[in-house]
DNA sequence: CCAAAAGTGTTGCGCCTACACCCATGC
DNA sequence: GCATGGGTGTAGGCGCAACACTTTTGG
């Protein structure tokens, strides 16, 4: 970045591309649109749009997310950046560099599909159907970070709501990492990480409409966690 | 990303900066540019120019590296994207959109300081002056993310030639983590680790002159770290 | 012989896995 | 009572930190 000659450089179209994500009745579920237009009219996508001469990344994924869903400022909302899409052709009418994000809400109110999109839709994570431009690879790189994410930070929280349970805590990992957990071992880890629960005032609150209640928590300080919560293993032990 | 209404959008100028990083007896090292313009003429900062229309963002980190350091296809070169910067006012002259990378080097040949900065140079991460625009950030953020790859990536091997030492080896891990390791758990993490790394053909080698050699190995072919080797706690213990 | 660096052994603690077992609620 | 989900206890194992110790080289 030392030349400023005016014409040693091009310009770019710049998009920022959004991984919505929630859990539904313990499964990942992501925020798709319907392309309303050419190309891939009629075709699934991520939400997203252009940014604007004035305002950063991040400004912009949030703007796009309250215009698309209707969720302007949910409280909890965790918005990260994921990576940066630069190839030539991902888009087949121009060049396009599109910042992706990856954000988590907590149970989804039904998004008003707005814009220039035909309709939006929760869709279940695994019922995905291929999704236009390279939104697909976007998508899947999206649930690994946000797999990876749980492991180290706070994360799960932003997908709950302000009061939550420990076993809907652990249906957040469960639907994200696609394996089952040690309800017993699960809640003592949490609770043993300083920060990341608190105990919640009000009654406890049944789940299944059977069962004993639960106790409610509320997210914490924290947003790290030391120790890690690791998934379990993608395959054999070390030795 | 749906509306392609020519009026819709803005373009912007796109670059990409490179946090290249190096350990060098024990240090680690970090490559710097003196800019030879305005703005912030005569301040340090790292390497980069502008996206070029038919490369990606990592095509062009790879092209920049090659210009301003002449090393164009190093074997072993580990380019990793890290985030993008998009703040407005992040360059007092012009919207600047930027996709900054974290490049990591075997022992470090001297740059030859081409294009249009005054001279390059390897600097010592602790005695980096401060740099121009955000990338005193920029280095921050990457410094911080490689330190992360190190505990559940391969990724420190990029650091060393093509046959090292387990003691070579552990350097990279303090100096990129700034703290001391135990050799004889560090080597058994490493040897313990299928695929991190594995007997290099050839003799031993004397490192500092005195002592027993050590035997050399090579990068082995796995690229993640089962179980994680971690750093040591940034406080105290979870009880 | 001494210093320095590589390499090996060993012990103890802590976490984590894997269950087994009680508690409370709706049907 | 029984099924269902919340909450607690416990024994074994594996990993790892923190040493002590041996080996091999140069001076």
């Amino acid at each position: 970045m030392q030349g400023y000659d005016k014409h040693a450089y091009e310009l770019f179209a710049v998009t920022v591309d959004l991984a919505v994500l929630t859990v539904r009745e313990g499964a990942l579920h992501v925020l798709l649109v319907e392309r309303g237009q050419q190309p891939y009219a009629g075709r699934w996508a991520l939400p997203g749009g252009f940014l604007l001469p004035d305002e950063s990344a991040e400004t912009a994924a949030r703007r796009e997310l309250a215009e698309e869903t209707g969720l302007g400022d949910v409280t909890g909302l965790h918005l990260g950046q994921l990576r940066t899409y630069s190839e030539p052709g991902r888009d087949p009418r121009m060049r396009v560099v599109s910042v992706a994000f990856t954000a988590l809400l907590p149970d989804a109110p039904e998004p008003r599909g707005g814009g220039d999109a035909a309709q939006a839709r929760w869709l279940p994570y695994d019922a995905a159907p291929p999704l236009a431009f390279d939104h697909g690879l976007i998508l899947a790189d999206a649930r690994e970070r946000v797999g990876a994410q749980l492991e180290h930070t706070c994360a799960a929280t932003a997908f709950c709501p302000a009061a939550f349970t420990l076993g809907e805590l652990q249906q957040v990992y469960e639907a994200v990492w696609g394996s089952t957990l040690d309800r017993a071992n699960f809640r003592r880890k949490v609770l043993a990480t300083p920060g990341f629960v608190e105990p919640a005032a009000g009654a406890a609150r049944l789940t299944g409409g059977r069962g004993k209640p639960a106790a409610l928590y509320r997210a914490g300080g924290a947003t790290t966690l030391h120790p890690p919560l690791l998934r379990p293993s993608r395959e054999g032990r070390s030795a």
